[in-house]
DNA sequence: GTCAATGACTTGTATATACAAGTCATCAGC
DNA sequence: GCTGATGACTTGTATATACAAGTCATTGAC
């Protein structure tokens, strides 16, 4: 058995919810019916509903059945990490321009937020992202020896590094944003195309891996007129979802 | 049995994890030796896990214990609306001054992120918020009349208008932030005590109801070397959380 | 000393069963 | 017609068991 039978029956339902088949506000089938049908115990079933529910799509209630809620479920830690992701969401065409690739010892801060010693050798990337052919973000990351390594060899201009990592298995599993204001330096001024000391929103990030070691630190600026950071968050589920512009 | 046995199995590893007894970076008892404490199944135990993975608390991993992530639960809708929430949960001492609240017909660009006929009446506040007794954030918020007139009565500087709002049984269901930067104004200048053209952290919300009916839009500005915005996010759950500073 | 295989241990998946607790339509009694 | 009890159905909780699959330290061969 390659995919368990709990993702199998998840899979399905979310399916049938995306396409209409069970509507918003209809009654999912109750779990005896779902076991038949998926030849399972009520325990892959169980496990399969938790995590609909988890995504935001579907209600709970003892004695009750789910009820659809939603017809599409939230990936916040998707929509968070990647801006292509982020700007596909929204219709723009994202665009990247590779700056710089290095190999080097980070800053100190960098250095002690990535939990290193102070003389670990990183791969560190400076790339100015568009929106439209319009400059709407600088990005610089850093990242760890091992993973980072495997980007020396990519085509950065080509698309999304998540992306790049996840295909090669790289296990980002939590991720950390810091959210506040800088003026403009120089470097930034001239790639973002606005005056020194311009405001920019400025976004920093850890991510870690399961096991809570750091892989990725960066640091991205904003052009405010072009790009903000937009999320969405409800009462009722966990569910999170973020945009750019 | 009044609380179910996986609701005091999380409770007790939630009171480990806070109280540092189990300190991040550690890993847990194994399954089969939290079975032989709480002398319960593997069932309800893997529930109790299951629930501390979902707020971020724990990782994951077959053949692997799991380790410890974080130290506070995530509590994403509470903790993104509620300047008073994030700040105690990061150590801090709220606190505001409430400088203007009003009863009047609002710009066209804030009746129209309400919905709202342009000569609608609502509830406009200026208030400063504090951190440690430090100027922190200026919010400017806008409420439909409905909810705003039970403000015009209350002690807006004893707590959170979130809090007052939800005793009151307003139905705050989902929220929208963008988050950008912006040059502080003379207002923003003087309240907050930076120059005049200081980058200033800004995050436009916008309040409804679970259907769908605006009930208020807030501009909050923050001082960026004495409060940001953070935010964590994990692949396998949905969770998030907010804070401040 | 190095390296690979072994095996104990751990989490992930799945089944079968049982009872508690909540929902809801139906039906009897008034 | 209205009300309340009944009972079927549903989800929530819990146990016991079994095997698959991954991790990791130890052991043994070289």
């Amino acid at each position: 058995m390659t995919t368990p039978l709990h993702r199998t029956v998840a899979a399905e339902l979310r399916r049938r919810i995306r396409s209409g088949e069970l509507a918003i506000g209809a009654s999912l089938p109750s779990e005896a019916e779902l076991c038949r049908e998926f030849s399972a115990s009520r325990g892959p079933v169980r496990q399969a509903l938790a995590t609909l529910r988890e995504e935001g799509l579907i209600s709970a209630g003892q004695g009750k059945r789910p009820v659809v809620l939603d017809a599409v479920p939230a990936q916040p830690f998707e929509s968070f990490l990647s801006f292509t992701l982020r700007a596909e969401l929204t219709g723009y065409t994202p665009g990247q321009r590779l700056q710089e690739i290095a190999l080097r010892r980070p800053e100190p801060s960098v250095a002690a937020a990535l939990h290193l010693e102070p003389d670990t050798l990183t791969v560190q990337l400076l790339r100015l992202r568009l929106l439209d052919e319009q400059p709407a973000m600088l990005e610089r990351m850093t990242y760890v020896e091992a993973v980072g390594r495997s980007l020396l060899d990519a085509d950065l201009n080509a698309g999304s590094i998540y992306a790049y990592l996840l295909a090669r298995g790289v296990d980002l599993h939590a991720a950390r944003h810091t959210f506040d204001a800088v003026a403009a330096d120089t470097t930034d001024a001239e790639l973002l195309g606005v005056p020194v000391g311009a405001p920019l929103l400025r976004e920093r990030r850890l991510t870690t891996d399961s096991s809570g070691t750091p892989i990725e630190w960066s640091d991205d600026r904003y052009r405010p007129d072009v790009a903000t950071v937009t999320m969405t968050n409800t009462r009722s589920s966990n569910a999170a979802r973020a945009a750019v512009a």
